[in-house]
DNA sequence: AACGGTACCGCAAACGATCCCGGTAGCTAC
DNA sequence: GTAGCTACCGGGATCGTTTGCGGTACCGTT
């Protein structure tokens, strides 16, 4: 028994098909369609739920135009300083909380940053976002925060969900094996400017704020040799990460310089996980001209070592001598305590965002790509050095 | 040589007075007036920039209506198979990002969830987050994370801007001094679903995920009487938050079982920072009836409380039987590795965000608030067994 | 041939905000 | 008396979507 929503009529009316899943219904009588779904709908719509007040809301409490309560709440054009205190009372009143979202559309900027980030687990990352978060947040942006868990598809995806959120800016530290950067491209191509940190992609012409591997790995490797050692290994990161080439390099200039030959099978690869870790530890101390000392391209790789040399009964740093990069704070714990690279990590975040930020204001046209290798420092604990 | 902009003839058109400062055209083929105001506005829009396409693009490429081309992407109610077809692949061709802004705004549902952790320094707070971003990822949300760096001013900072950025569900774990709940309610007010984790509110009626704080306190400290320590003390947490005097009950539950006294004395309060975790280690070691162990309310703590052991020459476990929180990484690095109660911290926000998107499905009517305990288990390693 | 019914598509109103235009009231000045 | 100016306000287009409702072409029946 279907009644007409029009005109009441029950007889004259027959089915007509399927919309969304609700019956349609035809009625001869008044010779028109309908479905019973806008009835359903607004019986649906129960709800302790508030309402939450706009600006039509307040508008039509105090009877002005909604132009008018806008014009109020920002300061735009003419405004009756009366009028616009009454519109900031009844703000207040109602709870008004800006729209973001409408916001965002007509002014097409979000006020939002994407970070895309390989991982989270390590403490190198979250400390750089704590950074950037801490200058974004004093400008007034907010941040969305995506891991690629190093997988290229994943951060290919992370790229869609920031452009479809129409971020204003991107932060980006690459997964280990990206070797395509057309979705790096989508960002620029729509005038997003894209920051990189850390593990920069040189294919793509913009920002990049980084710490001088170079530097840091060659005074690292400096005061090993100065310490005494003289069969200086190295654990690499992945090669397709520039940091992993530049810490190389300064490993094998600090050899050279000191007239130490650079040894093939004293230089081995790690893809940055802790299984490799091991496996690179073994592969070194397994040898029969084992090393007498190991730089690592990073504190976690130089943890797994220790942890690994140590069950092994190799005494650090009496007969390894083991030098890491990053001064995680694990570092300091361990025992003996790692001498290490010190890089400055929140303030890598926080130089980023403020490269990106400016390049935000500015957008893309007149924007120069500059390249920020930030210092580090070394920090010589027990690991490296022979009582 | 003027264009009508509306018949696109050229010869019909005519001068006809200024408006608004610019020139006016008649243009007697069409027979209506119009300035070039829209056209100017055209030109002025340069850029290397590329417009982002929208659906109306699509729509004109292929001659049809913008519904017809929503309806094609969403298979939303009648569309041929061809011209859905030919929608996907202009789609393709045209590098259509929908904006999620209109879509959010539209549907009033951004599939966005809000986070707010007090830090993200411990790996923690990082760690649930990965789990929670998991489930989330998954179900096609999006996840903003918000730290309110232990301060209520701040958090309620951050709650005004999930509001404003209309998320649909929010994760909060509070601040150690969050006294006041107004900002926290005005999730409920608005419908929006809240799950607590780890530091919950009980003031708010809603659905809390925890770790069985009480029994894993126990059982740490049952641990340590078992393995003949007698002077047990305890580094609590702040008292606000209730996992801390669930601990704290744990383990004064667990004395009174082994009918050892509990002593005020031998109970100190933590904020949980560094600097406090070293106070309350002075405090207790230098008493003259010095513990021989303590539990301690985490593993940060647990470990500032090693190494002001160590540096005061206090052999653990001999002399010091210890025992924390959480099973943070460094806990099995440090020397002694560090006994502790293992919570399940990704499955944590895992869980969390499974009941929050719950909720978020369901709506808030009919939603019925959980409280999940998940379970700890005792990692036995160095630091509390004597050999 | 006419009509009921289906399959598909377009129109236009929302969503909540911004802001360009233009309007109006009141006042001054000539 | 009216022109011009100031100070303020409202109308309505716009951003990119979704979606209810109605229209149209066409097919099969009678």
């Amino acid at each position: 028994m279907i009644r007409c929503t029009k005109c009441n009529q029950v007889n004259a009316v027959s089915k007509s098909g399927i919309v969304r899943g609700k019956q349609r219904y035809y009625c001869k009588d008044c010779k028109s369609y309908f479905t019973l779904a806008g009835k359903e709908k607004i019986a649906v719509k129960v709800g302790n739920k508030k309402h939450m007040a706009t600006i039509v809301d307040i508008a039509k409490a105090l009877n002005i135009s909604k132009s008018t309560v806008s014009r109020a709440l920002h300061q735009h054009g003419d405004i009756n300083p009366q009028t616009r205190e009454a519109v900031l009372n009844m703000a207040r009143e109602l709870d008004y909380q800006p729209n973001q979202l409408a916001q965002s559309l007509v002014n097409s900027k979000t006020n939002t940053i994407g970070i895309i980030v390989p991982e989270f687990m390590t403490y190198f990352f979250p400390t750089v976002i704590i950074g950037a978060q801490e200058v974004a947040a004093s400008a007034g942006y907010n941040v969305i925060i995506c891991q690629s868990q190093e997988s290229l598809t994943t951060e290919m995806a992370n790229a869609h969900v920031l452009l479809s959120s129409r971020v204003d800016g991107v932060l980006i530290s690459m997964t280990k094996e990206t070797k395509e950067f057309d979705h790096f491209r989508a960002f620029e191509r729509y005038g997003i400017p894209v920051v990189f940190f850390n593990r920069v992609c040189e294919e793509i012409n913009t920002s990049k704020v980084l710490v001088d591997d170079y530097e840091g790995a060659f005074k690292a490797v400096e005061h090993l040799i100065v310490s005494g050692y003289k069969n200086i290994a190295h654990i690499g990161g992945p090669s397709v990460l520039r940091l992993s080439s530049n810490r190389l390099n300064g490993y094998m200039d600090a050899l050279k310089k000191y007239k130490l030959p650079v040894k093939k099978d004293m230089i081995v690869h790690s893809d940055l996980s802790v299984k490799a870790a091991i496996q690179c530890a073994q592969k070194l101390l397994s040898k029969k001209n084992r090393p007498d000392a190991v730089f690592c391209v990073n504190d976690p790789t130089a943890i797994q070592l220790m942890l690994y040399a140590k069950s092994k009964g190799i005494k650090i740093p009496r007969d390894l001598g083991v030098v890491g990069f990053s001064n995680d704070p694990m570092a300091s714990v361990i025992e003996p305590s790692l001498t290490t690279v010190e890089q400055p990590v929140a303030e890598m975040g926080r130089e980023a965002m403020r490269i990106l930020l400016d390049a935000v204001k500015k957008g893309l046209n007149d924007f120069i790509p500059v390249r920020t290798a930030l210092q580090t420092r070394l920090i010589v604990r027990q690991s490296s050095v022979r009582k």
